[in-house]
DNA sequence: TAAAATTTTTACCATTTGGTAAATCCACGA
DNA sequence: TCGTGGATTTACCAAATGGTAAAAATTTTA
């Protein structure tokens, strides 16, 4: 009998809690946790609404899961920057990568967006013991390659806030980017492009 | 009797339109659309339930007119970008105006962001018929700018994306710029030298 | 100041929402 | 193949939600 249980999941457990994780964050990640309802989950999912409440304690306990889940992947691009490789290299790597994660999750990035905009109410633990940490490390590594030379000097934090801002933006504001830009798939394309010689006329010291 | 009411509106009816409407850019700002509740916008602007229900008629269209009137609000400084003045000087002075606005109302800007992400259903004909038209003439011009030599060669649309991206950043995320920047006041100081700057070096020839 | 008009409150209502209890269904190992 | 425990459905709740009707209170006007 799952909820919280300790004992290793059966096939049609992990099969439904992850259907079910699925459709949260399709919905979650739309309308917020607020607006989010379980019968909206449970439809998506295409489960009964108790049948959901039989993997997961409560809605809220579904939105915690993503988000914890959330934390870790969208982390890992940032703790990949190697202190040794060329500093202009690790940042523009990790600028592209971060393109390419908005553009093939939009929904983490909405769901997280969400999150934010909404004052954090079940997030900032995580913040403060996770990001925060990695945030500061990064900064200090920043300031080193600044102080070495081999980086425009400019202050780390809101280096590190820009690209996150603009990596985001093209997840999060699909909706304007299809009425401003004419062919939304060739958008993709030019935001890249755009993004990476933005960055890379900015670093150069 | 108001709702929707032609006749010229009374001391107390401008009064209390006025406090609905900032109760709800509160609540809507916060929580979305569907995540915000008539109780909540009621308890915000202390009046009752049905006394709110008297001024408007109902939950969406207390959203359509903020909405509306963050369009005009929002829209207007990139109007006033001048053909005739120095294109580095015009562009970098939008771009200090709209970090202000972010900085003097970051609840417009949640309740903009708010819109988009979740789609943008009660917006898209905004967009359209407001923003859009809006836009393209100001690509125009930017590219006749770069065309002339005055400002570094880019996609225009991806620029003013960027500085969307950038300065609404600091409205929306605010929830974590607390967690991550240890003086708040100060970050806000940080902000808008370090996007000048960033700007500033970008936009040069 | 009294009548008329506007504003506010009280008392509701139907629907939706997160959640529960218990009955039923079903997969799988002995 | 049959029993057992995990999986699913049915039938519910209590609270919250958007909204309404009409009475009561208040302001404005004549």
């Amino acid at each position: 009998m799952p909820d919280g249980s300790q004992k290793k999941p059966s096939r049609i457990q992990k099969r439904n809690r992850r259907v079910i994780l699925d459709a949260a964050l399709e919905v979650f990640s739309r309308h917020g946790y607020r607006g989010s309802t379980l019968d909206q989950i449970a439809a998506e999912a295409g489960l009964s609404k108790p049948n959901i409440l039989y993997y997961f304690d409560g809605k809220e306990a579904i939105h915690v899961e993503l988000l914890a889940k959330l934390m870790s992947e969208w982390l890992a691009p940032l703790e990949e920057m190697d202190p040794d490789g060329d500093p202009q290299d690790e940042l523009l790597g990790y600028i592209t990568k971060k393109m390419e994660m908005s553009r093939a999750y939009p929904r983490q990035s909405r769901l997280f967006a969400n999150e934010i905009i909404q004052g954090a109410p079940r997030m900032q633990p995580h913040l403060q013991s996770g990001l925060k940490p990695l945030f500061d490390a990064k900064c200090d590594l920043i300031r080193a390659w600044m102080d070495a030379g081999k980086l425009a000097r400019m202050d780390p934090a809101h280096l590190i806030l820009s690209i996150w801002a603009i990596t985001q933006h093209y997840a999060d504001f699909e909706a304007q980017l299809q009425v401003l830009l004419p062919d939304p798939q060739a958008a993709w394309d030019g935001a890249e492009s755009h993004v990476a010689l933005m960055f890379r006329k900015l670093l150069a010291p």
